[in-house]
DNA sequence: TCAAAAGTGTTCTTATTACACCCATGG
DNA sequence: CCATGGGTGTAATAAGAACACTTTTGA
């Protein structure tokens, strides 16, 4: 094997952009770096792939020992590997991107986390290495595939209201969506369980509350179905440059 | 960094998934493995990263090598990271997907494109490696990709009718489309050119030809616009399970 | 009683589907 | 003159977009 030699001296790692909504606004969780290189940038978090650990467990290893996470919705996005991207050697970077319910997130007593903080993806800076590139690619993702798939859910409590669900869209989708429009669709899917509570305590007609049914997407899922949003831009009359098929 | 060292013990390379088209099958470019390990087994081209370049780099040297083709469409799909899913050692491999114009493929005099050859896809069975699993990954990335932007064009000759492209279509979904509807769909679209020539030597009324206006969806592309191809199966009333925001 | 957000229908426009016959050519 | 694939339009249905007022609560 001695003819491959030269290949093996190079590291990966894995880079886990963890997006939580909050506030009305989505969220990521970023690290500050307090060690060279980049020391004091925020950064994503993510860690070497261990010899004996495939990439999603790595990338799950390091959600883990953040957070205190487990099986939440994990995604890989895309690999860097610029052969300068890190100072320390070549180390190629598997993006992953992972969605968590901001208030199951609890501070984990390992250092790395003393220096976590949620920061507002439109507030979000330079970040050490190609951490900026990595997140633009996970955003850019993480907006095409929520129209595909209910991945919303992910990041509302288990208990939500219809607005804070179509708050959760608009942020993600950078745009804004019509109230009417929007319910009628989502209660049309069938996908959400009216729980027959209302808010309390709040200075306003208190909001229904709903759960996702997850079983029956699943179910659905299985009959072959497909949950897609669409853009719903038509500012000056778009023309329409659709391709649909007739089976 | 010491500390690190047994973390740069690693290799990597990049798989490619060459498609083209022809006969009215979507193809795959294999290369039937003359060494050890899985020799005599088809696999897909690739080869490891070298020091000094990029993923993508990579990734074209190993379509040129073999083809002689430069500039043709190339997209990242995903990571192979599997612990054991090479017996030299650890590597991962980022796979990627091009799409050539199969009359364009020369072989190239390099000992490894002597055992290149076309595959159906729908005729592939077991590969070298985890190489059918990649495979299938980039099926299915071509197939949603090709709904969304006009990528079936980088398959097909310069010049094509209509009839070309709609097979050309029909086997990337894998379904058939209605010759009506799909005409009105594409010429709606405004994207090619009627070069006002027809076939000759056919025996039958002979098809006109046209050409994909690249420029023009480079323009159409800066105003902000989707090509966007769905599915059209309705076989027993589909439910409706989009989801439609109304900026 | 006021402010704040929840909730609710209709109309118009556009996109999608289904579907059948005549045309031009080579053999 | 026949076989082959090329080429064409319309009508019915479904989805998407635009739009404004009433309701319920806490302060």
């Amino acid at each position: 094997m001695t003819e491959f030699d030269s290949f093996f001296k190079s590291a990966f790692t894995v880079d886990n952009v963890i997006f939580g909504f909050d506030e009305g606004d989505l969220k990521v969780l970023l690290i500050k770096r307090g060690e060279a290189p980049y020391m004091g940038k925020w950064a994503l978090p993510g860690y070497f792939v261990y010899p004996n650990e495939d990439l999603d467990g790595a990338a799950n290893r390091v959600l883990e020992e953040l957070t205190g996470l487990r099986k939440v919705y994990l995604e890989q996005v895309k690999t860097f590997g610029a052969v300068d991207r890190h100072p320390f050697g070549r180390v190629i970077t598997v993006a992953y991107f992972s969605l968590v319910k901001i208030n199951d997130y609890k501070l984990q007593p390992a250092s790395i986390a003393q220096k976590a903080q949620w920061h507002p993806v439109s507030k979000v800076g330079e970040l050490a290495f190609d951490h900026r590139e990595i997140l633009d690619s996970c955003l850019e993702r993480l907006k095409s595939l929520v129209r595909l798939r209910p991945l919303g859910f992910e990041l509302l409590p288990p208990h939500f209201t219809l607005t804070d669900l179509q708050h959760l869209y608009e942020a993600i989708l950078e745009t804004e969506l019509d109230k009417r429009n929007f319910r009628k669709k989502i209660l049309s899917m069938d996908l959400l369980v009216d729980l027959r509570q209302t808010q309390e305590g709040v200075a306003h007609r208190p909001a229904k509350l709903y759960r996702f049914d997850r079983d029956k997407y699943v179910r659905f899922q299985a009959e072959g179905f497909n949950f897609e949003l669409k853009e719903g831009k038509r500012k000056e009359s778009r023309r329409n440059r659709e391709l649909a098929p007739a089976l």
